[in-house]
DNA sequence: CGGTCACTTGATCGTCTTCAATACCAGTGG
DNA sequence: CCACTGGTATTGAAGACGATCAAGTGACCG
C-alpha cells in the first residue's frame, strides 16, 4: 500500500485514496478536514516516501515549495548558527503538519530521526485544494495557533527555566505525547539523542545526562535503558517543571 | 475621531468607518484583508479603546473572548511562572494582531508598555466576518506564520547565544522595525525598559545594562539617552548577531 | 532640595559549560 | 566465545559566563 522506500505512489488514485484514508496520520492531521468522500483528490496531490533515519526532509534556506505530513517516525527541527551551534525548535511526530512559511524560503530545518515516512504536498496544488475546502484553511490555522502556544512555552522554557526545571517539562511533555501510542502508564520511549535533547533544551549533552541521572537518584523517574524513561512521581514532577524547588 | 480614554466609538458607522478607513495601523494588519468599501462591517464590530501604560490587555487563562488590534503605542506580551520569574515573548506595536488562540483561554498576557490605542473584536464576531472575507482567513495564517518564524529565531537566541550576541540581535531587530517610523538613519527609540529587555532576552537587567555599555564603547553604537539607540557599525552588529565573535 | 525610580557599575558567587576520561552497548570478525 | 571498533552515554574536575548582592549615579517631580 505505502511506497517502501522514496518511490513515489500516486499514479494509482485507487490505491492512493486508500492510503489516506487509513493513514494513520489522518485522525491527528490537517487532512481530517476534508471529508472521507473527497479524499482521493487529497490523496492525488499527495506524495508518500520513506525517510531513513539523519535524512534531511526540509532545508533551511530551501525555496518552500512543499508542505510535509507525517505519518510515521519522529523528526527534529532546527535553526542552526554559522559556526554550528544548533537549536532544535521541535520534534514533529505522527500527524504532524510541517512546512508553514510566510517568505519563499524555509525558515529551518527538518530531519528524520528514526525512519520517517510522511507525504509531500506541492505548496501550489495544496494551496488550489484550500480554495474548495476552507475548513482545511480554518484547521491550517488552528496547527499554527498550537504550534505558537508550544513555541511561547518553549521560549519561557529557555529563556527563564533551570536544567533541573528543563528536563523535567520535557519529560512530563513526552511523556503525555507517548501516552496515546505507549501501553505502560507513564513510561515511554525517546525516539531522539541525549545530543538533539540538549539541543532542544538549550543545554550541552553533559549536563542532560547529569540531570537525568539526578532525577533517577531521587526517585522521580526510572530510566530501564538510555532510551526508555518510567515517570514514577508524575505529579512531583510537573511540580519541579514548574519551579516548586 | 478616536476615543481619547477608554469610551468605546462604535455606535456612528460613518465616524467608525472613518476610523477604520484612516487607521494608522490599517495597512499593516489584517484589516487590509477586507476592502474600503465594507470597511464599516469591520468597524461595527470594532471597539476601539485607550490604554494607560502598565494597563493589561490581556489576561493569561482568562477565556480568550476576544482579538485585539494594536493602532498606536507598544504591547508586552508575556508568560509567568508561580514564582513570578517572567518571559516576555514579544513585542507587539503598531498593525499587530493579538490573541490567536486554540484553546477557550489566553496563553499570555499582554500590557501596554506606553500609551496604547488598541481595537478589540468579539472572538465570535470576528469570526462571523471571516466567513465572508476568505482574505482575511489567509491573512490570519500569514500573520500566525510570520509569528511562528520569529519564535523560532527566538528560541535560538533564548537557547544558544550568548549575553552579546542577544542583545545585538535585539537591537539590530528593533532598528528594523524602527526604521518605518523614526527618521534618523539606524537611530531609534526603545519603547521598553531595561527590565523588558533583559526579560525578553532571558538575561538580567544588569547584564543588559552592562552589555549595552561594553557595545557602546566598542563603538558599535551610540546611547544618547537609556532610551534612544544609534547603530553606527550595522553590518559588524548584525555579524556580532550570528556569532561573528 | 529630598524623594523616588530606573539605570549603571562593582565584587562575589553559582550554575552550567568545557575539557577529558571512562563506561556501555551493538555489531563485526577473528 | 571473545577481542576489537565506533558511537553514544555517563562521570569527573576545572573554568567561564552570567546571576546575585550591593552600592552609586542621574533624571524627574513634588
Amino acid at each position: 500500500m505505502y511506497a517502501p522506500s522514496t518511490r513515489p505512489v500516486v499514479l494509482d488514485p485507487h490505491g492512493a485514496a486508500n492510503a489516506c484514508t487509513h493513514c494513520d496520520a489522518r485522525a491527528h492531521s490537517v487532512c481530517n478536514a476534508v471529508p472521507d468522500s473527497d479524499v482521493a483528490r487529497l490523496a492525488a496531490i499527495a506524495v508518500v516516501t520513506t525517510a531513513q533515519p539523519g535524512t534531511t526532509l526540509i532545508q533551511e534556506g530551501d525555496p518552500a515549495s512543499h508542505f510535509v505530513n507525517i505519518s510515521a517516525g519522529t523528526v527534529r527541527m532546527y535553526k542552526l548558527l554559522p559556526d554550528g551551534r544548533r537549536q532544535i525548535t521541535g520534534f514533529a511526530g505522527v500527524g504532524h503538519f510541517l512546512g508553514l512559511a510566510v517568505s519563499s524560503t524555509y525558515a529551518f530545518s527538518a530531519e528524520a530521526i528514526d525512519t520517517v515516512r510522511y507525504c509531500r504536498f506541492s505548496r501550489a496544488r495544496l494551496h488550489t485544494l484550500l480554495d474548495d475546502y476552507p475548513a482545511m484553511e480554518k484547521r491550517l490555522l488552528e496547527i499554527a495557533s498550537t504550534e505558537l502556544v508550544a513555541a511561547q512555552d518553549q521560549m519561557l522554557l529557555l529563556g527563564r527555566k533551570t536544567a533541573r526545571e528543563r528536563l523535567a517539562s520535557f519529560l512530563m511533555l513526552q511523556s503525555r505525547q507517548g501516552v496515546m501510542c505507549q501501553s505502560p502508564r507513564g513510561r515511554f520511549v525517546l525516539p531522539m539523542s541525549r545530543g538533539d535533547i540538549a539541543d532542544y533544551l538549550g543545554l550541552t549533552i553533559e549536563t542532560v545526562s547529569r540531570t537525568i541521572t539526578k532525577l533517577r537518584s531521587e526517585g522521580y523517574i526510572d530510566v530501564p535503558s538510555a532510551t526508555e524513561i518510567a515517570i514514577k512521581a508524575p505529579a512531583a514532577l510537573e511540580g519541579l517543571a514548574l519551579g516548586n524547588a
